[in-house]
DNA sequence: GTTGACAATGCATACGTAGTTATTTAGAGT
DNA sequence: ACTCTAAATAACTACGTATGCATTGTCAAC
């Protein structure tokens, strides 16, 4: 069924059935009405593949992004909202880890996508550069070391950090502690620097601990070792949201109470740091606002603004886990 | 940079550098690493529309999901990672609700995809048949609904519920309720009636409650109904998971023990539902053996087995959620 | 030395569409 | 009635690849 088909169908010429479906402006009220008829008794439905061929575009906007992650979870379903709002569809390039990143990028190249959305601080600035191709809009998404090699869009890590510090230094502690997830992750070092600075500014020591990965489980074995560590502190910093509710629960399997024993902050702002057995004080990212930051990138005919960035302050969300004398 | 700059870059004819890419075993070894060379030098990657406009085929699967939902995000991970293996893609087609699938099955046609899943035990039969079209392989993966329409994959919600409504009995239970999600739903109604009719045979009587959603909000709120009603059960069992969870918050919050004064049960095996803070026990889908059994009917090149149906059991999963005297 | 078989490669074409150019048609002005 | 203009449509081609068919080259068998 193509569109010659609907042109015998309807007595027009095949280029008369695109202009119906692509540019219906360019075509007689009466002559459309038709065309569509017949395009309806047969069941005609145009071909994308076709058309991206021809047309040099397919509508079709990649990601590269770790496969297990809530927090990318949230934030591809928002993109791919976004999207399907404009007719355009998202196609995932997930990796299992970032030595599989590389595998990912070789698939993305043979399509010929709008754009491309790279995720995960854990890409490397060669696979970063590597992406760097004409034609290829391409953005880095919450991925500090990519500032100045590409176009970026981010929350403001640092000074989301320092909110949280100062909130959590408000709270009257002596001790702190902040369990990142990979220490190699940019957006991990900027989260780090940010609480740790806040909190020295007040005179309060932040050791940094390194769950080893960003997973509610990372976060849960990370919590044993602050137990069994020498002193206790009186605060622990996630340096993420699922590994916050994973040190959550491990402090409290651990004996615990937080926030009674222990103060526990998270940061992205997940739905399940909502949740009421959690009550989870975060830094929540506008994700809608960083997602249309991003699409305005790919698809801004601007093409002049080499290297945008775009940081996107975030809001302090005061959950639970944060309030003193409520054991 | 196209299959021809490289022919003329390696003297040869572009049907060889084409062959090369495709079919490299019809080309001399050495001729192919003169292409080889050349296509590097150049930086030409294949086009990957092209092939698919010349071959019919895109080796892109396509997915009809609920935008928002922790199951739908685990079955894509899972989908999604195999494709890759073989080198295909995957396309999301994500709709926000039941009344958006259309929207979405529109901008499927377009696509001429290799298969197609479809997802959720909401889209409706009409939808399901419309999506019969020749040269689509279509798979609907865990809704009941689909059977004997299209081909089909799921696990076994009847026995699952059965084992479920078992395990809980066998605690001493008086009375129980079921918070199913939405009551149109089709695993809803399987997994209502496996359990209402193994709770019946024990003498155990069990409404059902409906929570109006899929999420952890609609459990929640299904918790203070619950609550607020004269006679409180001993055991609720919530349709999936995400409404487990919270249903286990709301009760909480409403100052009952789980499992002190409620047991409580889930259904689906989500991570979270792993998560120290609930322990849930709950009924783990085999997510692998579903997505294989799925694209096993995509790609199996049989196409003789017209409506195949693929029940797969799942596994219990026992979490302190149902262990009384814990409390 | 002739033939046949087979591997390796080139040539030509088609996939289904969009856009460019050419042609037809209708309407208005004089 | 005759041109001029603009709108509507038709004819044609190109997008980049895969593949059937034709062609060439190589080698073994008789």
């Amino acid at each position: 069924m193509t569109s010659h088909d609907v042109a015998a169908e309807a007595g027009v010429s095949q280029a008369t059935v695109a202009r119906v479906f692509s540019s219906p402006d360019k075509v007689a009220r009466a002559t459309q009405e038709r065309v569509r008829e017949a395009a309806a008794r047969l069941g005609y439905v145009p071909n994308a593949i076709a058309r991206s061929l021809k047309s040099q575009r397919t509508d079709i906007v990649g990601a590269v992004v770790p496969a297990k992650s809530e927090y990318w979870q949230d934030v591809l379903t928002a993109l791919s909202r976004r999207l399907a709002e404009q007719g355009k569809q998202l196609l995932l390039f997930p990796f299992a880890d970032a030595d599989h990143v590389e595998e990912a990028l070789d698939s993305v190249e043979q399509y010929r996508l709008d754009g491309l959305v790279l995720a995960s601080s854990t890409i490397r600035p060669e696979h970063l550069v590597r992406m760097r191709r004409p034609g290829l809009r391409v953005v880095a998404f919450n991925q500090p070391a990519a500032s100045g090699l590409l176009p970026l869009v981010m929350v403001d890590n640092d000074a989301g950090a320092r909110d949280l510090a100062e909130h959590v230094a408000a709270q009257g502690i002596g001790t702190a502690a902040f369990v990142g997830t990979v220490a190699s992750a940019s957006t991990d070092q900027i989260r780090y620097r940010g609480a740790a600075s806040a909190l020295a500014d007040r005179g309060i020591a932040c050791p940094y601990v390194e769950a080893g990965g960003f997973s509610y489980d990372a976060g849960y074995k990370a919590a044993a070792r602050i137990l069994d560590g020498a002193d206790r502190p009186d605060a622990v910093m996630g340096g993420s949201d699922e590994v916050a509710l994973g040190l959550i629960d491990g402090l409290r399997t651990g004996g615990l109470d937080v926030p009674g024993d222990v103060l526990v902050t998270g940061f992205d702002g997940l739905p399940q740091a909502s949740w009421a057995g959690y009550d989870l004080t975060t830094l929540v990212q506008p994700i809608e606002v960083l997602v249309d930051a991003t699409l305005a990138i790919i698809f801004d005919d601007a093409r002049d603004a080499a290297q945008p960035e775009r940081i996107v302050p975030g809001t302090l969300r005061e959950g639970k886990t944060t309030r003193r004398g409520n054991g």
